[in-house]
DNA sequence: GTTTGACAGTTCAAAAATAGAACTGTAAAC
DNA sequence: GTTTACAGTTCTATTTTTGAACTGTCAAAC
């Protein structure tokens, strides 16, 4: 998780992504729909494609011009996007109500998007989740002594 | 989408929620496992209760102390948390593996979140999903021209 | 009965990130 | 020849974040 949020969590990253998403493909696309300074988009446009979450693809000789288009990498954070939309449209719609609606080709329908185990196929719970760690586990969750019994105390406060 | 990125969408929010959602609750808990500054813990943590994704809740008197609970709103962000975690573990895993793993108490296993329809239950892929403008939708979505008809032929330039 | 430690913050200077605005460069359109 | 579209880059000013120390309460330890 944190390796992820160290990629996508900033103010700006899924704002440009959610564009993406949205068909935008070019610089002044995303510069014009989201109003992020020229600066900073080109920065995380770059930081982006050295992620493999999107791919700079040239559209034209002469001035030359790329696009920005989704990997199979930046396709597979469609869930995230979807997560994060309808949980602001739970609790951060106003009067006016969702900005956007989706279409599930599939069956037609204008859908939510709902969590399922992968196992059981039924909607999964905060609660109904137990976690272990796993064999990349990074810490040891609760420690508290690995010295010996405390050697130095420092002194605190200015107090000596 | 903007709004809940406005929220959660920096670097430390997600990772304290994350601890939240591994039952740490207290100040020194989320500043120990994270190690995140005192100072921006303290802020992120007021601006969480300000939004109502956490609850102080006194534990005891004399010092006075709190807890950090999720309320409802901040339990419904864990399909956000399972889908970004589900995505590192994807795409930003290490040699060693996962680092935590979920198991479903409902059917006993090991599982992986999955994003269905609302409608009619099947895995919803990106391309799948078609967007339109909801009632409250905040942009005209591709709108060059509101004023006098197209006058400008746009420039092309030679295709590549 | 003073000292130490746990806890939950606050304060302040220094460093980093972001905003705002103007500038660069290419090439076609007028 | 001037303007426009596009995709950046450069610069300074502001805002955020970091790092580290400091404050304050109370309980237990010495």
């Amino acid at each position: 998780m944190a390796r992820t949020i160290a990629v996508i969590g900033d103010r700006w990253t899924l704002l440009i992504l959610r564009e993406c998403f949205l068909r935008t493909r070019r610089f002044e696309g995303f510069q014009s729909a989201l109003g992020i300074t020229r600066h900073l988009l080109a920065e995380r446009l770059k930081k982006l494609v050295r992620q493999g979450i999107l791919r700079r693809v040239p559209y034209q000789e002469s001035p030359k011009r790329h696009e920005y288009i989704l990997t199979q990498k930046g396709l597979d954070l469609y869930p995230i996007m979807m997560a994060i939309v309808h949980w602001g449209d739970t609790h951060m719609v106003d009067e006016r109500g969702r900005p956007l609606l989706h279409q599930h080709r599939n069956c037609g329908k204008n859908f939510d998007p709902v969590m399922v185990c992968s196992e059981c196929g039924e909607p999964v719970l905060a609660k109904e989740v137990h976690t272990h760690p796993g064999p990349g586990a990074r810490r040891p969750l609760a420690q508290k002594e690995t010295e010996a019994p405390a050697p130095k105390p420092k002194a605190r406060r200015k107090a000596a």
